[in-house]
DNA sequence: TCGAATTCCTATTGACAAAGTAGGAATTCA
DNA sequence: TGAATTCCTACTTTGTCAATAGGAATTCGA
């Protein structure tokens, strides 16, 4: 599994910001009850230092989240990275690749290609995209 | 992380014994320790019923493992499979994708596309060409 | 026939992360 | 003042990964 249910909830909550943000802010009770999942959850998502970032949040009554910039500036690899710390495919690569062996191992140059399929992929695809349901012919 | 040390050593030793057997067998022993692993942890992973079918196994004094078919037969994402079980990228898509909300889903045809640039990446590559060292052009 | 080397089979362990729960402090607005 | 929110820390439960362990069955050469 490359991505668990953290990557997969930031990604949904950022889609649901962007979605209901207006000019106002979207409470986690509400993009909570939207997506059917628990909020006491999305909280311990959201609170991710990396996720936090990418929002303005405001407390207090009627205060909530919104979207530190456009949804068309955010790509997915963005988001997913920034909830799960990393998504390198196999542990090999982990921390920029700084593994012991790697000279002398003949599949390492598999990772390193693969690592650059995910994340190409990912970084091609925005939150605008989605929003957009641009379809099948991008996604 | 999507492909753990169960992947990561069914491949490796799919390679070692490519490489060692000419026409006998090459046993766990002097397997594990060219790759200086358990030779233990080795026989769960080869034990896998995916993995064994694609083995030739001898028991007693002398026996071992051979490959079953010849390197070129054999893609990186054929031997991943069978030693991880599944190699998806996230669980929407276990089993096949029987997920119950793929419908309404608007991120879901974001995963579809992420297991088919995953899958078509590690099936484009054989053991044979991992073996030639094929090198950066074609890895 | 014996003994060494191997595969085959089942159990167990320790560590760690994922997924979610819980309670309450601080903040902000009407 | 009170309601609704974010913020912060701690806890629990469950499952998987990685590995170890011990022994049964098999196969060969001498």
């Amino acid at each position: 599994m490359i991505v668990s249910t953290r990557g997969r909830y930031a990604l949904s909550i950022m889609l649901d910001i962007a979605e209901h943000q207006g000019d106002g802010y979207v409470s986690l009770r509400d993009s909570a009850q939207r997506q059917k999942v628990s909020k006491k959850y999305l909280e311990q998502i959201i609170i991710i230092p990396e996720v936090s970032e990418m929002l303005v949040s405001k407390g207090g009554k009627y205060g909530g989240y919104r979207l530190a910039r456009s949804p068309g500036e955010y790509t997915v690899g963005e988001v997913l990275r920034a909830a799960e710390g990393s998504i390198c495919p196999v542990s090999c690569l982990e921390g920029g690749g700084v593994c012991n062996h790697k000279e002398e191992c003949s599949v390492y140059p598999i990772w390193q290609g693969l690592d650059e399929v995910i994340n190409n992929y990912l970084d091609g695809i925005t939150l605008k995209d989605v929003l957009d349901k641009c379809g099948k012919e991008k996604i």
